[in-house]
DNA sequence: CGTAATTAGTTAGTCAGCTAACATTAATGT
DNA sequence: ACATTAATGTTAGCTGACTAACTAATTACG
């Protein structure tokens, strides 16, 4: 009857409250937010991209990377500079702090899923994964045929 | 080495994004809004809370639900009352409206439900939930032998 | 060409969530 | 009885995220 209070979201959502704030408590003496980790390790792994790709790879709205870069920019953990062909364009550079970030942020977070998953047996970690993308394709799909 | 693109609490956290989007979607004609649900079901399970322990049973701080009262309030889903007896309480009371948002609401998050756990097995949940209880567990414990 | 449609990014406004600092009221302790 | 401490809720200020409306630059098309 009542959905909520023990639904398998709800549980789900309490889970990745708690890590966020774990992974934040060990961040921010690096000055580098909740939400800037998944920009930072796109940028590593691809400098230069523009902000609309930048976007789309992070699952952000461009609004919503805008005013996070503009901050970042602030800390000095990234740059940002126009395309030379396209001056629509401005793409996103890792300044060497951002880099150094980085590593810190990398450490604490792995250190946090460590946590998390202590006690996980690999298999077990390899079904958690394929539910959590059965229900990605499940809520990607339009809506029409929910339940077959 | 680069711990995040792929990790299971990445993955978690975009799915939780789809599910919050979706209900959202659904839900914000009634005037309620992302936050709010565990709210309204909290208080038709027990009418009368005092802020304070509204917002430990719905994990919040207590800072976050004064804001999230005052709109509910002005949205007339929720109403405050103070308590007789100790003046610094304010006791939170549903309103008609907020009553017949909650059934809204809670037919549209049990159908985004059912969507997101479509295909899955009735084990496959159970083994979601131990999993996810697990998770919990880790990550309560304050940290100390993380890997045992 | 030159105007219209598209694309990139920004700005404004809203909601969610947090911490820290502040009244105000109640409870305690000497 | 009075001063101190604790508890409740509010305010201010921050980050994150979104949509909608805007500006500026580029493409496309008649």
């Amino acid at each position: 009857m009542q959905p909520f209070p023990d639904s398998l979201t709800h549980l789900m959502r309490h889970v990745l409250k708690q890590h966020r704030r774990e992974v934040d408590r060990l961040i921010h003496e690096y000055e580098v937010y909740p939400g800037q980790p998944p920009v930072l390790f796109r940028l590593c792994e691809q400098d230069g991209l523009s902000q609309r790709e930048l976007a789309q790879r992070v699952r952000l709205t461009p609004a919503t990377l805008t005013v996070m870069l503009t901050r970042m920019e602030k800390t000095g953990l990234v740059e940002r500079r126009p395309d030379d062909r396209d001056q629509r364009i401005s793409r996103v550079y890792m300044t060497a702090k951002g880099r150094a970030a980085l590593d810190a942020v990398g450490g604490a977070i792995r250190s946090v899923e460590q946590r998390a998953f202590a006690g996980f047996l690999p298999e077990e970690q390899l079904l958690l994964r394929r539910l959590l993308m059965q229900m990605q394709h499940n809520l990607d799909t339009p809506d029409s045929l929910a339940d077959e």
